[in-house]
DNA sequence: ATCCGGCAAATGTACGGACATTTTTTCCTG
DNA sequence: CAGGAAAAAATGTCCGTACATTTGCCGGAT
């Protein structure tokens, strides 16, 4: 979906002052990137600690920071004696979402950046409304975006569309690039009680292809989410996607009690 | 995946040796099952790292790994100079996954008929343990087949990794169209505790598209399950591969307390 | 050629120290 | 009493050391 450009735009966004990050994040981004540039196929071993040390010019502690985030993202594995060794391609793999209640989708918006290409009033034609599961002939705000990691890659597309009564909340969006959906809680005072989540897979489409450097009609997953108040009014559906096969939708599913 | 044809199969047993685990481990383990306890309660702080180290006799590194782990496990959250507080407890993150999501495997199970083409003892090689996120050479009770609806059509492949301390349960699969897990949690007194749970898009290989009745090299979701004991001890993967867009992943998440 | 044992290499655990940064508390002044 | 500054408290980053555990390689024996 393309929501249209908007005829009348609120100030551009500006970006946060950013300061230079821990040596350990460094030293993890700059392996990234060399993994990522085929540097260090899979399965291949990335140097030992004692060589990335002297490399980096840091401590074992300091590297062993910088091998632990790039573990946590899912492109390596260590293994005693062994090494450590690139596991998978592609740092979307990485943006693992954990999504296990409305407060984790909170802290998954957190921890990337929606970086925001429209905004405007949209009327949903056939085919919109039923992607969303809305009225036919309905208006929302529509806004739609790119949602970016830390070092700027971008993760999934994000489209919004957002109950007209909370079309104010379009102000504040230039200076916010977190979730939207608590915006709409603080302002209106509305409080989402429910979110109806609906995962497919979909072919990617070109225009959402080109915007998130992934190649077109390959399998995408289209995360859809409705936000609703207890009333069950719908104050938001999100629509994010996903290219291709390195994102993983995961949730981990627990039994409290004897069955 | 295509699991060969069975020749003979026999459940072979590998106990693994259990040592103490780390200190870190149990300081953090100690510490969840007070947060869980309720001795710090949701917005509450926890003893600083200073106390910590002198409660456990441990050093700051070792109290900070734990703390490290609990973060990691969303229950607590760190501020510099401000300590650290609870932020979810686990048990209540678990308490709304209990409501729709284990039960709701089983509902799904038993609302459609696996239809078993293939049983029999692999060797996990390098892609399909990458996979199936279990070691690579590991060797499993393979199974696999059709899901399909009340009308006979195909809902999905069905493909599953059993531990093979759990291979009996091959002798009950030509009776049972159901859900596997069930039979080796009767059969054996395991019990599932934890699901985690992998979704993601891939494109329909030409295997599974002809006995989907689908078009090969379109999107699928892939559903990936694995099923662990409460001592983490995989007892099966299951990986089921619904084709196109037809078929939606659903859920729903809602907030038991106020924000 | 194969197998086994020993040793070196490589990561995992855990101790210690120091300094930086942020938050909270305390103290002082108007 | 209120506000601001300074000090103390608390976590974050980064250095170092030592030992434990596991893996892989090499050489010798069969």
């Amino acid at each position: 979906m393309r929501v249209p450009r908007a005829v009348s735009r609120t100030a551009e966004s500006q970006p946060a002052a950013v300061e230079a990050p821990p040596r350990y994040r460094r030293i993890a981004a700059q392996l990234k990137e060399e993994i990522l540039a085929g540097l260090y196929p899979v399965g291949s071993l990335l140097p030992t600690e004692a060589a990335l040390g002297r490399r980096f010019a840091a401590s074992r502690h300091t590297v062993r920071e910088a091998l632990r985030l790039l573990r946590e993202e899912g492109l390596v594995a260590s293994r005693r004696g062994a090494g450590t060794r690139v596991v998978s391609p592609g740092e979307e793999e990485g943006a693992v979402q954990q999504v296990m209640s409305i407060n984790d989708l909170l802290a998954f918006a957190r921890e990337s950046r929606l970086e925001i290409e429209a905004v405007g009033v949209v009327a949903l034609d056939a085919d919109a409304a039923r992607r969303v599961e809305l009225p036919e002939g309905s208006r929302w705000l529509g806004v739609s975006g790119v949602r970016r990691g830390r070092e700027g890659a971008a993760l999934c597309r994000a489209d919004y569309w957002i109950h007209l009564d909370y079309a104010a909340v379009a102000r504040l969006l230039p200076r916010h690039a977190g979730p939207i959906f608590p915006l709409i809680e603080d302002l209106y005072g509305e409080r989402i009680a429910e979110v109806e989540q609906a995962i497919r897979a979909v072919p990617l489409a070109a225009a959402d292809a080109a915007s998130l450097g992934a190649a077109a009609g390959g399998a995408a997953l289209e995360v859809r989410r409705t936000y609703r108040t207890a009333a069950g009014k719908v104050v938001q559906v999100t629509i994010n996607t996903h290219p291709g096969e390195r994102f993983a939708h995961r949730t981990t599913l627990r039994r409290l009690r004897p069955a």
